[in-house]
RNA sequence: CGGGGUGUAGUGCAAUGGCAGCACGAGUCCUUUGGGAGGAUUUAAUCUGGGUUCAAAUCCCAGCACCCCGACCA
């Protein structure tokens, strides 16, 4: 991608409503733009960091084993009346009427749409265990939308279901779902903790959030110095000491990145998604539940990993493979990095060329705002030597590399 | 939903009730080219509707929008 064909205006300053940092740089680098309230849009540099981390998550969901599928935005009232919670869940439901001034929701999570599906087609416990999973837009009438990507009314969440005969089932796939979720993160770069967490309105037996330690977070959990078991404030309230192992507990700030949940026979009951077992007897499935949602693990992506001049993407979620930039105005320049430029490319990496005619400064400056994990400069002083300057966007470090060998250090 | 705050150019800030200005940005041209360069020039704003006043960005009322705290919540 040519910069100065890429659809993004980088600013120097960011609004002053933006308080935190991810929020900053997601506004300065163009990633992201507020159209009003709790509702952004992805710009095109943006939605490729969203593309990157979803195509990581649909990875790993397919090596669990489940399915993808699409699920209706707008909801069935009745199914919502079901479960009785078309009452309980509002807010944040978000309710609206059509034409003929029949009551409709958008959908803020699934579980009646899967429910339904499930119950409509599966007889027998041959069909057990099922895991289905989507990646598509929510909504929450939230009372308030806060922290830039943090809380937003409208995002994208990647929403998995499972159905089980038993318990034990369900738990040894709540256990891999939990690795899988650890891979996830650790792809984009975060390292969060599995806390114990309260169900909510989404309910169930039992649940867990994966938290990223952060000053910013709006959730606190409960650690134990010793035993290192963690769980979330609003679940086990403010105690002293660990449940487990009686040590001193510690309080920390933390970023809500997943919430998987053992839902039990909560839904399957109430909307009698029943299989029949071995001796022809109806039983409720077990299910479980397992959401992520993608800009607000994008922002807790930014908010760890950067320093003071921007963000430092992560390799796997990086927009651009290569940031190669040019300096000065030079026709030789010019003509040498265009040839880097497209034998980059034929190799396969995502490149993106500054052949933009700012100053340098300015364009390194911007380079490290949007944080390309390589950059590549590309100067009459570089050519002198034959050479191109490699820099890792993490490092301090400069290396001058042969034009002939690139190759050799960008993998 | 309760409380608080703020609305002036794309962004950040000024303007005692009396000519709406500055900086940055953006556009054009010239010069410049290793950490946000210089000059010339152009561009662009008082949230909306009422009221008070000779005169309103400024005071009053209503509305709208955004932000923050709380409650609520993946």
């Amino acid at each position: 991608m040519l910069q100065s064909q890429l659809f993004a205006k980088i600013k120097k300053t960011a609004p002053k409503e933006a308080e935190f940092i991810s929020h900053k740089y997601l506004l300065r680098g163009d990633f992201i733009e507020q159209s009003f309230s709790g509702v952004y849009r992805l710009l095109p540099l943006g939605f490729k960091v969203f593309k990157k981390i979803e195509d990581i998550i649909r990875e790993e969901m397919l090596n669990l084993g489940a399915q993808e599928l699409y699920l209706p935005v707008l909801q069935n009232k009745n199914l919502w009346l079901e479960t009785n919670r078309w009452q309980t869940f509002d807010p944040p439901l978000f309710k609206l009427k059509d034409r003929h001034q029949k009551e409709t929701a958008l959908g803020p999570t699934h579980e009646e749409e899967i429910t339904d599906t499930f119950r409509k087609r599966i007889k027998s416990y041959q069909d057990l265990p099922l895991y289905l999973f989507q990646i598509q837009n929510k909504f929450r009438n939230e009372m308030r939308a806060t922290g830039g990507l943090f809380r937003t009314r409208e995002f994208i969440m990647k929403d998995l279901y499972s159905f089980h005969t038993d318990e034990r089932d369900l738990a040894d796939f709540y256990e891999k779902v939990k690795k899988a979720y650890f891979r996830i993160y650790q792809r984009c770069g975060l390292n969060p903790l599995c806390v114990e967490a309260s169900s909510g309105t989404i309910g169930g037996d039992f649940s867990h959030e994966f938290m990223v330690l952060s000053p910013v977070g709006e959730d606190k959990i409960l650690v134990c110095k010793k035993c290192k078991s963690a769980a979330n404030v609003e679940k086990i309230g403010s105690i002293k000491n660990c449940r487990k192992c009686k040590s001193a507990l510690e309080e920390k700030s933390c970023i809500e990145i997943g919430h998987i949940f053992n839902l039990g026979t909560k839904y399957s009951k109430i909307m009698k998604a029943e299989y029949l077992d071995k001796s022809g007897k109806a039983k409720p499935a077990i299910m479980g539940c397992y959401g992520i949602g993608l800009q607000r693990l994008m922002a807790a992506v930014v908010e760890t990993n950067c320093d003071k001049s921007g963000i430092i993407w992560p390799k796997e979620v990086a927009p651009f493979a290569i940031h190669l930039i040019q300096i000065g105005d030079d026709q030789n320049v010019r003509k040498v990095a265009e040839k880097i430029y497209q034998d980059l490319q034929k190799s396969g990496k995502e490149v993106l060329y500054d052949d933009r005619e700012k100053s340098p400064g300015e364009k390194f400056a911007e380079a490290d705002l949007i944080g390309i994990p390589l950059r590549m400069v590309v100067s009459p002083r570089t050519l002198a030597e034959d050479s191109v300057e490699i820099k890792k966007r993490e490092e301090s470090q400069i290396k001058l590399v042969k034009i002939n060998q690139i190759k050799n250090y960008v993998e």
